[in-house]
DNA sequence: GCGACAG
DNA sequence: ATCTTGTCGC
């Protein structure tokens, strides 16, 4: 293996290196071009910035070399910031969307040398040209590690009204997909979003409000409850379903939160993940979400795999204020959840006959806000309520087919073991 | 006012 | 949720 590294001593260069000298993953000689100037570089974008000039002519002269080695390909960096210096909204932007014009931003220069950099490798020829359109890092040596810094100390940089997301990766991560790129297969198989992979353990999740006194809590419940989405039905099949729950330590307060993604058809485990902490909020009925919540989106951050479908342990909809942890849940994510209960909590149901599938509905102020759904012959049933954006005859057609075996669908029963080792 | 109350 | 041995039933 052999590798020329230009930018050996950066952020995402110290990793790197660990990840090859340690993986050997590299099968194609290549040349790396993670360069940034070590000097002189102005704290605001002025024009001849010197790490603006590695992407011009630095790119250059590593062709060259690479050329010159005999190299068969040309990894460069280049950021999102070619999209353009501007609010792009909530869609995600795409390899298919424009790339490297000028919208006559103080960042054009940038701009200019980031489609300058790419262009130059793609156009290369006899060496394959990749380029990595870096976002937002954090960890040692990031640049913008000092906004993370920032988050840490809980006073976020944000956007006028306070919206919007961010995608922030570890160095370490970003540097790890590094030595898979000499293969071909660049594409992420189904399911997967490369560059999600994140470790948000920080407290960075998101300016979520985490309130401390129950008045806050519960205010924070009504404020959110208008978000959830009850009218869509949701989706029939899903390829991917994520069990959740949350463990308690014997003694003190600390909190396992335990994710494990299964393939809907065969309920094979595909991922997982586990995130242990202090717990934030003690356990108060009706408030138990600001309890299980943050060590569970932390799981969820860990993820590789990205679920259609999450499937939590507690209500939904049937709860005193109509936004249990499955509504709360939805509404962070924005993903489909269907909350399953192990015990009745409130409104009041009929005992469902003793075959597996029959159901009774849970009434609350004379709404239906959930069923008492038995899932196995004879044995006690588990109580479904809509969590965000899935129907409740679609939401019990789920959790009968996640339950083929146990009272417990699959998904939150490994979720449930995972969450206690 | 009292008790019950997802995990 | 956790502590924790045995017991009952399929
Ligand atoms: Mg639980």
């Amino acid at each position: 293996m052999r590798v020329l590294l230009a930018g050996a001593t950066g952020a995402i260069g110290v990793p790197l290196v660990r990840a090859l000298t340690g993986a050997g993953h590299m099968t194609a000689d290549a040349v790396l071009h993670e360069a940034t100037a070590l000097r002189g570089a102005a704290p605001r974008l002025k024009v001849g910035d010197p790490t603006n000039a590695l992407r011009h002519t630095g790119t250059e002269n590593l062709l060259a070399a690479a050329r010159a080695v005999g190299a068969r390909r040309l990894v460069t960096q280049s950021m999102i910031l070619g999209y353009g210096y501007a609010d792009h909204g909530d869609r995600v932007l795409t390899e298919s969307d424009a790339f490297g014009l000028p919208r006559r931003s103080y960042a054009d220069t940038v701009v200019a040398g980031c489609e300058s950099t790419e262009q130059q490798a793609f156009g290369a020829g006899d060496v394959e040209g990749v380029a990595l359109r870096y976002g937002l890092f954090y960890g040692p040596r990031a640049f913008s590690d000092m906004f993370a810094d920032l988050m840490r100390k809980r006073r976020p940089c944000v956007p006028t009204g306070g919206g919007g997301t961010n995608c922030w990766i570890h160095v370490d991560d970003a540097a790890r997909a590094w030595p898979l790129l000499p293969r071909a297969e660049f594409a992420p198989p189904s399911g997967v979003r490369s560059g999600r992979r994140t470790r948000l353990d920080v407290g960075m999740t998101s300016a979520h409000e985490w309130p401390t006194t129950i008045a806050e809590a519960e205010a924070v419940q009504e404020r959110l409850r208008p978000l959830v989405d009850l009218d869509d039905e949701g989706p029939e099949r899903v390829e991917f379903v994520a069990g959740l729950d949350v463990g308690y330590a014997a003694d003190g307060d600390e909190v396992t939160g335990a994710v494990v993604v299964l393939e809907a058809d065969t309920l094979r485990v595909v991922d997982s993940a586990v995130v242990r902490r202090r717990a934030a909020f003690p356990y108060v009925p009706g408030l138990f979400a600001f309890r299980e919540l943050p060590p569970l989106l932390a799981a969820m951050e860990e993820l590789t795999v990205t679920p259609g479908l999450l499937v939590c342990d507690g209500y939904g909809l049937a709860h005193p204020r109509r936004f249990g942890l499955a509504c709360h849940l939805g509404v962070l994510t924005g993903l489909p959840v269907i909350g399953v209960a192990k015990t009745a909590f409130v409104g009041t149901h009929d005992d469902p006959a003793a075959e597996r599938g029959s159901w009774s509905p849970i009434l609350l102020d004379g709404e239906v806000v959930g069923r008492a759904l038995r899932t196995r012959r004879g044995v006690k049933p588990v109580y479904v309520s809509q969590g965000h954006r899935i129907g409740l005859d679609r939401a019990c057609a789920h959790v009968l087919r996640m339950a083929p075996a146990y009272r417990l669908p699959e998904p939150i029963r490994l979720a449930d073991r995972l969450s206690r080792t």
